[in-house]
DNA sequence: CTTTAGGTTTAGACGTGACTAAATCAGGGC
DNA sequence: GCCCTGATTTAGTCACGTCTAAACCTAAAG
C-alpha cells in the first residue's frame, strides 16, 4: 500500500487528535490541526475509508483502524527518532527540531530508521520528552502524570515532556531552564490561570510565569527520590 | 520562487545531461534520464520556461538560465552532501546511498545543509568521488582525466570517480577492490570494449573484467608519485 | 416538538504532474 | 528539392489535493 505523504499526515493527526481524548475524532479538529478547510478533510477522510485505514461514521466523525494505527505510528516513530538524531548528532536544539522532522518523516526509508535508531542507541523519548514508539510499532503507553496546568501551588514537580512545537516557546522555555528532567517549584498559580514556577537546582535560575495555554502542554510527574 | 521536488529534478537532469556535452539537452533524453513519456517532458519544459529557469527553443532543446543552474548545483549539493554523510556517520556503504540521497535532497533545510557539511569537515568529493558544488553554488570545474573505456592496455590508471548509481553494479566493484583513489593496472583491452584491470597494492585482489558500459563510468587520472 | 445554529458533506472548480493518441515538425536519404 | 522517418508537440484525460459556495444534517435551545 503506497500511501502520499499526505495521507500520513492525517493518519498522525487522528491518531494525535485520539490520544486528545477526542475518541471519535472530527471533520473540524482535523482541519484545524491540518490547516485545511472542512471540505478537504471530507475528501480525504473518504480516501483514507476506503483504503481501510480510518472507521467513519458519516456526521460523527472517524477512528483509526488497526491498519491506520499502524501506519501512524511509523510515521511518528520517524519525527521522533529524526528530532532525536538532529540534537544528538547535528547540533541542533530542540526547539529547531520540529519543522525538520514534519517533513523528512516522510521520505526516509527503514533502512534510514534503523540506522538512525541504532546510531542513538535505540532511545525511548524524543528532546521533548514524547514517548518514541518501538520498531514493532506497538502503541507507546498513554504518558503518566498530568500537566502543570493540573498542579497546585507549593508542589514540586518535575518536567517530564514539553508537548509543543512552536520553536519560540520552546526556546524561551529553555532559555529560563525549563526543559525534560529539571525540578519545577510551583511559586504561585494566579485565579486567571497564570503559572509562576521556579527550576530547582540552577543557581542563575529565576522564577517564571507561564500562562496556562503554555502550562497546558507541559507533562509534569512526581520527584523521584534519589536513588 | 517555490519550487517543487519534481521541478528540482528535471533542473538536476537537465544540468547533468549538460555536462555530459549534449550542449542542448533533447526532451528524449530527458524523457529517458526521468523515466517519463516525451509529452510529460514538454509541458514540464513550458513551466520551467516560464519561470525563466531554462532556454527552450520548440523541437531544439533547452539550456539552463543562471538561475536553473543555481537551483540544480543546489539539488546536487544536497544529493553530494547526503551521499557523504551516509557513508560516514550512519555506516552506509557507497554503493546504498544513492536511492536514499535522491528522496532526501528535496527536503532538507538550509540549516540541515550546513551542519551536515560542517559535521563532514566542508568535503570537496562524494563518495563516488563527483565534486560536491560549494555554498556558493559556483560550478565545480569540470573533472580532469579520461575514463577508463577511454585508456589503453599496459596504462597505470587512479580511479578518479565512479559515475554510477545501480547498487549492484557499485557493490560488485567494490568487492573487487575499485573505489576512488585506487591504482589499477590495465591488464587487457579486449576488441569488444572489454577492459580486465588488476587493484594495485591489495594482496588479495584478482584481475576484474569490465564491460566498456561500466568502464565508460569510470573516470580515472595520471597516478600521482607519492610526496 | 419545533426551530435554528453550527458543523459536515456535496458540488463544482483549479493547478500539478502524469498518461495515450494524434498532429506536426525537422533533418537525412534519395 | 521532395519525402519519410522519427522526434516533438498538441490535445484530451486522469488522479490527487486543495479551494469556495451551497446544501444538508444534528443536536441543542426554546
Ligand atoms: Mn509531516
Ligand atoms: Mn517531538
Ligand atoms: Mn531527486
Ligand atoms: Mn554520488
Amino acid at each position: 500500500m503506497m500511501l502520499s505523504d499526505v495521507m500520513e499526515d492525517y493518519l498522525k493527526a487522528i491518531y494525535q487528535l485520539e490520544r486528545g481524548h477526542d475518541d471519535r475524532v472530527k471533520t473540524s479538529a482535523i482541519a484545524e490541526e491540518l490547516d485545511v478547510t472542512p471540505p478537504t478533510v471530507t475528501s480525504m477522510l473518504e480516501k483514507l475509508e476506503d483504503r481501510e485505514l480510518i472507521d467513519r461514521k458519516k456526521y460523527h466523525g472517524v477512528t483509526l483502524t488497526p491498519e491506520g494505527e499502524t501506519v501512524a505510528l511509523e510515521v511518528i516513530r520517524h519525527h521522533r527518532l529524526l528530532e532525536a538524531y538532529l540534537t544528538e548528532h547535528l547540533d541542533y536544539d530542540w526547539s529547531e527540531v520540529h519543522d525538520e522532522a514534519d517533513r523528512l518523516e516522510h521520505h526516509i526509508s527503514e533502512d534510514f530508521e534503523d540506522r538512525v535508531a541504532a546510531a542513538l542507541g535505540e532511545p525511548e523519548v524524543d528532546p521533548h520528552g514524547a514517548p518514541i514508539p518501538g520498531a514493532d510499532l506497538e502503541p507507546p503507553q498513554q504518558p503518566t502524570g498530568r500537566t502543570l496546568s493540573e498542579s497546585a501551588a507549593t508542589d514540586r514537580v518535575v518536567v517530564r515532556e514539553v508537548a509543543d512545537d512552536d520553536p519560540e516557546v520552546l526556546s524561551y522555555l529553555s532559555d529560563h531552564g525549563i526543559e525534560p528532567g529539571v525540578t519545577l517549584e510551583i511559586r504561585e498559580v494566579a485565579p486567571f490561570g497564570m503559572f509562576t514556577v521556579m527550576p530547582v537546582g540552577d543557581e542563575r535560575a529565576e522564577a517564571v510565569s507561564l500562562p496556562s495555554e503554555v502550562a497546558r502542554h507541559i507533562r509534569v510527574g512526581e520527584e523521584v527520590p534519589a536513588e
